[in-house]
DNA sequence: ATTGACTCCGTATTATGGTACGGACTTTAG
DNA sequence: CTAAAGTCCGTACCATAATACGGAGTCAAT
């Protein structure tokens, strides 16, 4: 396949498979020694189609480049790769634990909503309290703060 | 409460708070008339963790905006409303099948994984095949490209 | 009343994830 | 052979989501 066909396979743009083995997330083929244009194997729009996949759940980057990287290390003790997979398992729970949470806030609106009428019910942000804790935080004196990706 | 504890509270930083504010995404309580400083409800503070709550499950501020706008839209016939909170519910269900496909992929790269050894069978590529779609995309000739976040 | 901490506000800078563009080269079709 | 379309590559630009900064005002304690 030739890089277009690549993109269009993954529904992306040129500028974006670029931009990915810039980044190093997907591997570019070398040119071929005789000159001409890369060729590239349908793995790597796999690849691009799982980046995209993992984006729209909140990955960034920085993260997919590390689930990607538990398939390509070096063959060394995979212990440590197993690990970081578990991990990685313990983030995709929690994400899907908040989901959960925010569809079962939705629903409580969709189901309190008579489909017409005033909107004093529509308590979405009182519903909305994340679980896990009810009233404020710790005192927090130091001037450190929170930066949500790791 | 003043700003900084309204920021220290929803575990951002004041400049976040105020950047908020200047997107819409929340309301800026107006200086009292004698001047001096802002007082802000507690509302706020709720509105900000739920923001950055929906944030980390991959929705845009403008996403946010939509679903914080389903609350506080005049109360004119509120089924149009109800209609949006049901399509945001079956976007959190498609996040959420989602991610459980990459979890069962995780799961499969872990179960096979011996704890040690060589990483041929870390097929996580190969396994991660998006859900739906077997084979290539139907041909696209024309220009346009994916954009995602609608 | 002065100092230090905090607020307010505008503007600037950063990081991330692309997208666009221009010029040189390659391939393919006529 | 020539032209159109596609590749290659570097650099520039864009939107989003903050974060930083500077100067002026305010508050609270000493």
């Amino acid at each position: 396949m030739r890089i277009s066909e690549v993109a269009r396979a993954a529904d992306v743009g040129v500028e974006t498979v670029r931009f990915y083995e810039r980044r190093g997330l997907i591997h570019q083929p070398k040119k071929p020694a005789n000159g001409g244009y890369r060729s590239y194997p349908e793995s790597v729009m796999m690849q691009i189609r799982f980046i995209r996949q993992a984006q729209e759940l909140g990955f960034s980057l920085g993260e997919i480049e590390d689930l990607l990287s538990l398939k390509s290390e070096p063959d060394t003790d995979c212990s440590d790769i197993r690990q970081r997979a578990l991990s990685k398992r313990e983030d995709v729970d929690l994400k899907i634990n908040k989901l959960r949470h925010i569809r079962t806030t939705l629903t409580n609106l969709i189901d309190a909503c008579p489909g017409k009428g005033a909107l004093e019910f529509c308590s979405i942000l009182g519903t909305m309290e994340p679980p896990g804790h009810t009233g404020s935080q710790p005192e927090r004196t130091d001037g450190m703060r929170r930066n949500g990706t790791s």
